[in-house]
DNA sequence: TTTATTTATGCAATCGTTATCGGGAACGTT
DNA sequence: AACGTTCCCGATAACGATTGCATAAATAAA
């Protein structure tokens, strides 16, 4: 894999490192005659500058890193893209990796990324980071970095999400307006912002049609690194209570998809036994049996909104910037699971 | 973002670089205390290693580059995260991108693989690289590349690819033994290797049953970027034949997802009207209406082999490798949408 | 003609690390 | 006393690119 240095057009062309180097950054201080040699010599033969001896140099690398929990999840898939969109056009590469839930992959990504010396991190934290003291460190290093979806509480950064209060909010809403009247909710694990804001949406709702608030009709999930049988598990307790809930809200893909395979397996019919709507972006929804009610997250325009904070902060280093949280609304995407009659 | 150099540690010490570089690296020519004192510093200051002045010097990165199509893809996915496992186990970084099918996008992405010199690549081609100069370029200039399963007929590389002839020629013949006796194929674009393959065992499974071979059954989709549209309107097309075939077979995730939805639309029956068998790793086959008969290929192992490969032939350059495809046998995995009666 | 200014180029340092070469000190051998 | 070993360590160049500084030559101004 050789490749050819400015050192190789130097020394073709007999003229310096410097004269070359100044002449393909089109310096007025260099003989136009020259540079067109330069330039004509440098398109021929292919010549790429060499990022590596840039970043060591510049001590910044043009690139980004993202952390996700896993790719396989749709809805950072599309979190990704709506990345990679704005990153693409204003000159910045994306390097993604996957925490896989991990707190040790996501010390090890995020010791690769900075000594990469990426510009700035985005990222979802893994649902074992309760606290995430690798990520205050950097921040107070001043690493930029914009945390998406699972955001922590405090830190002195921006952060986008989805709407969760108000998807919540209007998920159970719409569960009892269609003849649900014991919701109850699986859920991720209690200590991330998303757990609790979806939980404050659906307790309002409840509180609005007079229903009371019951602990035992929740469950958290997700502990161990989302374990399948823990979300059957989970889903089974629910309908084996001594009075079994009419409705079930899920908080994510797997949860959903999870949950209505442990229906299904109960023989019990969806939405009549049990009404089901999912906090998802799996674009089969609408497939499944029966086609889902859904609350869709914005998450395209997360990663594209994300990413231009992210720029922002890096292109502008002494800049004082509102770190107010950024929510994006989710949609309620009514199909058949959701309404009773 | 300061970190500690050598240098740093050097001067703290009143070493000279060299010595605490040998330190570092457990050298048998450095004193046990020097090299304590070092190590000692070291691991208090938590200096780590400029990966990229080490790139710089060595040509070399110890990280792979993988290029998909589509992280959302969750064959892809999977794959990736077999790639990853073993990557990880042996000391490899893994910088994932995305061509998105677009061919320019996959000559930007191979380009800034080489200039980060990474040391080997890993990928899946865009189904609009009919011909592929960029990496037959790259294989010529001694780049380790290994193919997944969209790969090039007459590259001197390593090959992963599904079974996809087996796969085909089992879902086909499962058809035909269980009441189907006309059916279509959707398939992908008619260059890739996969479709060929596919149709091959398609064929010989029409042909051990005495079908006549049509091409009017064969619909190929997916050249544009694969739009939604176009496989909409390929399955409408079949739907709307004089003969409408009484099964489908579907080559891929979007494409059987999409091929269902349009059964739908068109009130017809699966699979009293319409069989489906599909090549797809979605997880949420069983709980589709009705739940989904699929040929599962083995992605993760996909991934793990094509990973120990790479490794092979970045590890040992000179080796003359055994450059024969490598195929991975798929699952039929029977569910309610092909079984006539 | 002399001096000042402009134009075009080269030199050398820098970024972090390691490999090559070399050398001083301490010791052992004749 | 003279030489060879061994042990431990340092100076330097190199990887590719940029850049402040120096400088030669050409031109303009005095």
């Amino acid at each position: 894999m050789e490749t050819i240095t400015i050192k190789d057009i130097a020394r073709a062309l007999n003229l310096s490192t410097s004269t070359v180097s100044r002449a393909l950054r089109d310096s007025y201080e260099i003989n136009p005659e020259t540079k067109k040699a330069v330039l004509e010599y440098a398109g021929r033969m292919n010549y790429r500058p060499n990022p590596i001896a840039l970043s060591l140099k510049e001590n910044r690398s043009r690139s980004i890193g993202v952390i996700v929990p896993e790719i396989a999840n749709n809805f950072f898939a599309q979190v990704i893209n709506g990345i990679e969109e704005v990153a693409y056009n204003l000159g910045y590469h994306v390097v993604i990796f996957q925490s896989h839930e991990s707190r040790e992959r996501e010390e090890i990504n995020l010791d690769h990324l900075v000594s990469r010396k990426v510009d700035g991190i985005l990222t979802s934290v893994s649902s074992f980071s309760q606290d995430i003291p690798h990520f205050q460190d950097l921040i107070a290093r001043g690493m930029p970095i914009v945390f998406i979806d699972r955001v922590p509480e405090e830190e002195k950064t921006f952060k986008v999400v989805a709407n969760n209060y108000k998807g919540s909010y209007d998920a159970t809403r719409h569960l009892l307006e269609n003849g649900s009247k014991c919701i109850a909710q699986i859920t991720s694990p209690k200590h991330l912002s998303i757990t609790r804001e979806r939980m404050d949406g659906y307790k309002d709702a409840l509180h609005e049609f007079g229903i009371p608030f019951d602990e035992k009709y929740i469950r958290y999930c997700g502990h161990g690194g989302m374990k399948t049988e823990e979300i059957l598990e989970a889903a089974q307790e629910l309908i084996d209570m001594e009075r079994r809930p009419d409705a079930i809200f899920t908080a994510s893909d797997r949860l959903t998809t999870g949950t209505m395979a442990v229906i299904r397996k109960n023989k019990l019919r969806i939405p009549e036994d049990i009404a089901l709507v999912g906090f998802t972006n799996i674009p089969v929804a609408e497939l499944l049996d029966p086609p889902l009610t859904t609350i869709v997250q914005p998450a395209v325009e997360m990663g594209q909104t994300a990413m231009q904070l992210l720029v922002d902060m890096i292109e502008n280093p002494k800049k004082e910037f509102d770190f107010a949280i950024r929510k994006l609304d989710t949609t309620l995407v009514v199909r058949e699971s959701s309404i009773k009659k």
